[in-house]
DNA sequence: CTTGACCCTATAGTAGACTTTAGGGTTTAT
DNA sequence: ATAAACCCTAAAGTCTACTATAGGGTCAAG
């Protein structure tokens, strides 16, 4: 299968499958005489599981790190994977948490508004911003 | 006061002052002789604003649409400013939404896995994610 | 045998929010 | 008077994840 039907295969545009490529995250099992890429079943596999990982938060470096265990499965242990897997949530929880912070600090600045046409010369939004 | 003293002073760094004023947030009241800017207690009033629209999720490009809202308050109504806030709360709600959906999904495949030393080749997690 | 779809490389650009670098004046304390 | 601390500008670099551009081969159909 040559790069174009890969794309087609798994949603990921030409450009960017060339990008991961570059970045180390696949890479094609050979090369036409031409040079044309040429990508097998297991392209397509690994590209599912980007999917995937990019679903749940991966960054891409993290997912190249996911792949290198995925392929190694037997020098690594479950540990090593749950370990990543782990921290990824901590930090999307710690995020989750930011930003719920921040929801409700702008909620209350915001519910206290009275959003009406008024020229904002005491614009409680305006106020609580000023005010540290 | 010159710029490093409004960055000891507000906690930004001299550089992030610069790149401010070249962003059009913030500007000095005059420059010495020597050409160093100079700050007034307006200027310190206006970062602990940025500081705070920063910390409620605002962007750059958004905290300079609010300090013009800010100083130009009789110009502008309060609903113009709680709709910008409003906006501002909606795509905050979206991220988590879209973080706890992550969060689950992640949370759901890492307790399936063991995290045993056990070499990896039928790692949940490593399945998870293969298998759209 | 030519046209269009497809492929290649290398390089640059995008957004956001800064940070770093290079090169060079000014002020202040000793 | 000199060194440290501070200030200036312009331009380039950082990070993430791509996207776009320029310029040029290859393959299948008509």
């Amino acid at each position: 299968m040559r790069i174009g039907e890969l794309s087609k295969n798994t949603g990921f545009q030409v450009e960017t499958l060339r990008f991961y490529e570059k970045q180390g995250l696949i890479s094609p099992v050979g090369r036409t005489e031409s040079g044309y890429r040429e990508y097998d079943q297991e392209s397509l596999k690994q590209l599912h599981f980007i999917q995937q990982a990019k679903s749940v938060g991966f960054s891409l470096n993290e997912i190249s790190e996911l792949l290198t265990l995925r392929v190694e499965r037997d020098q690594h242990s479950c540990s090593e994977v749950k370990t990543i897997a782990e921290q990824k949530l901590v930090q999307i929880e710690s995020k989750i948490n930011e930003l719920n912070k921040m929801r409700d600090a702008l909620h209350k600045i915001t519910d206290a508004c009275c959003g009406g046409p008024e020229p904002a010369t005491s614009c409680t939004i305006l106020n609580a911003l000023d005010n540290v």
